[in-house]
DNA sequence: GGCCGGTGAGTAACCAGTTTCTAACATCGC
DNA sequence: GCGATGTTAGAAACTGGTTACTCACCGGCC
């Protein structure tokens, strides 16, 4: 068994070889040329203070000798990276796999690398990864829905440059780019009372989640609801495993924490011969990709996902040139209602 | 209008201010405890032969700081970076997002950090984002279908330790994960036939994967069949989008290059009112977690995802470590007859 | 008591770039 | 023709760590 199967952290050790098989420095460039290493340097770098000749003669030096600079080098001497840092808690939830995509791509159009780290839902590990991550990049957007206001507050400064994705922190000095959950919440629930429905279930998120805290809050705060809360998740099996307790509760409607709980009470419900929206109605959060195709296609509070991962770069990126970082935003969610909702049944 | 909104790719420039905010440096430290640079380096890389009284003055001064080395300057020193990069054709692809998924666990669980890029599908970008990204990391995991057998044993040597996922280069040394493609459709192929069909859509994946060409060669290799092939793509719309195509082909079932358009499919023909499986019979392949939850669930062809990611994560390991990354492994895929497959009409 | 071996810590070299400073040289104006 | 000015390229300092080498000191043994 290997290192690797035994999950140990194996420490960073010095290099084996004597050295990369004899990758060419930008000494040797300089010799072969005839320069300073200064020269080679100010050629690498497009300076425009060298004699043509000259750099020339440095560029056939460098294409001769396969020349790449260090990058480790670079970073040291400049300080800076030139990658950026995401943190996130789960890569399989697609609200943050679009935000790893929006930020990739902005990523990758200025020229920077990008750092992803999973923090798999602890919130201890979330704060201990984040730092790592800043610490190998030069700005990091953080996706942290466990983590505490006065943990995150403590180490704001140490994050920096930092954009906040789908929280928002009190007292925290970052720009953060959020959803009104409470708005969404409240179309959802517009909508069914709008159908007569007045009994409904909530399918909770994990506990624990600041985005399940603020729908379920704002679930509680409207009046003459008949509000049936079920233990649930963020994933398709656990909206799949508590179809029957849904019918049991006997809500004419399901609110769904997020698209994949619908998603999986939308099948649950089929395999108990259920008709939807006939006999229960289902509405889904956050609009993935696959909310338009399941069966029937499902109603739900459409997020701009791709939006948050392309901001958070404009922010991060203004961060980094010492400008500031602009406000916060909360988004404002938009009900789409599609097939899997209907009347309540009389 | 900002370089970042206009793509712009700004070069690193020199560090703006003096210095981060007076990060605390080794000097600095040693200083404060009284001790030489090596010391204070030997204490935080826990060597065990320092004297605990020093020790216990360097950590307390090192606190007192609020230390932390400098990521670049270590990795300059010891030539390592403690990172690995993925580069893959498309993060949206959950093919793609599995493999991120496992090997940004099981990075995570040996303490070293994960780099990705995305070279959305452009064969010639995914060979300079390699490079970039390999300049920046210790191995490299590469997904690329689209580049070419000959660039990329033109680059293997820049490139290694370097571990190929979903891809197979002949004479190139490097281990390679792959699926058997080939023995995924003759399942699926003998199950259709088996169910009486004898027409056969199959609906392409993008033209150029070489995932799309081994699926589409096996299924002319068989023999007395009667196949109708459909451009389709990779993403639900694509599937969604050719339903009528597909309808008006006359085939009994339509083989879909992945879930992803056969789901797509699936929601179309149910919009035309065809029924799945009674008129036409529908096949994904590769088993996304969504393929269970389609209506009908999705008849598809399994591999191994999440196997891919940590499997590349050991190859990638040992060859790190200067062992063998040991030998290709060509995956088998393995049937789910879910309910999208049924008797052809008689 | 002197010699030897082992241990612990400091000195200095090294990683591979960037950048400030400086000196040489060319150009221009007077 | 000479001083002022401007440009170019090199020398050297600097980024912040790691580590080979060295040396002082201590204890044990003969």
């Amino acid at each position: 068994m290997s290192a690797a199967e035994r999950g140990e952290q194996a420490p960073l050790t010095g290099r084996r070889g004597p050295r990369p098989a004899g990758q060419a420095t930008i000494s040797r460039v300089a010799e072969a040329a005839g320069v300073s290493r200064a020269t080679v340097s100010r050629v690498m770098n497009g300076s425009t203070s060298v004699n043509p000749e000259l750099a020339a003669r440095v560029r056939a030096a460098a294409l001769e000798l396969d020349y790449e600079p260090s990058a480790a080098a670079r970073r040291l001497a400049l300080g800076l990276t030139g990658t950026v840092a995401l943190v996130v808690p789960d890569l399989s939830n697609p609200l943050f796999q679009s935000v790893l995509r929006g930020l990739s791509r902005a990523a990758g159009q200025a020229g920077r690398q990008l750092l992803v780290a999973e923090s798999d839902e602890d919130p201890e590990e979330e704060v201990i990864l984040a730092l790592e991550a800043r610490r190998n990049a030069d700005g990091l957007v953080l996706a942290s829905p466990r983590a505490t206001d006065e943990r995150l507050r403590a180490l704001g400064d140490r994050l920096a440059p930092l954009v906040l994705v789908y929280r928002e922190v009190p007292g925290l000095d970052a720009p953060s780019l959020s959803i009104d959950n409470a708005a969404g919440i409240a179309q959802v629930v517009t909508h069914l009372t709008g159908l007569g429905h007045r009994h409904l279930a909530y399918l909770a998120g994990p506990p624990g989640s600041a985005g399940n805290a603020e729908r379920l809050a704002a679930l509680r705060a409207i009046p003459d609801l008949d509000l049936t809360v079920l233990p649930g998740g963020s994933m398709f099996e656990h909206g799949h495993a508590a179809a029957g307790a849904v019918v049991e509760c006997g809500a004419g409607a399901v609110v769904g924490f997020n698209d994949m709980v619908a998603s999986g009470v939308l099948t649950g419900l089929r395999e108990l011969g259920v008709p939807v929206p006939g006999r229960v109605s289902v509405t889904g959060f956050d609009d993935i990709p696959f909310a338009r195709y399941t069966t029937p296609p499902l109603t739900t509070v459409s997020i701009p996902q791709g939006e948050l991962g392309r901001r958070a770069w404009e922010r991060l990126w203004s961060l980094m040139n010492g400008e500031d970082g602009g406000y916060n935003v909360r988004y404002q969610p938009r009900l789409l209602v599609r097939g899997s909702t209907g009347p309540a049944p009389s």
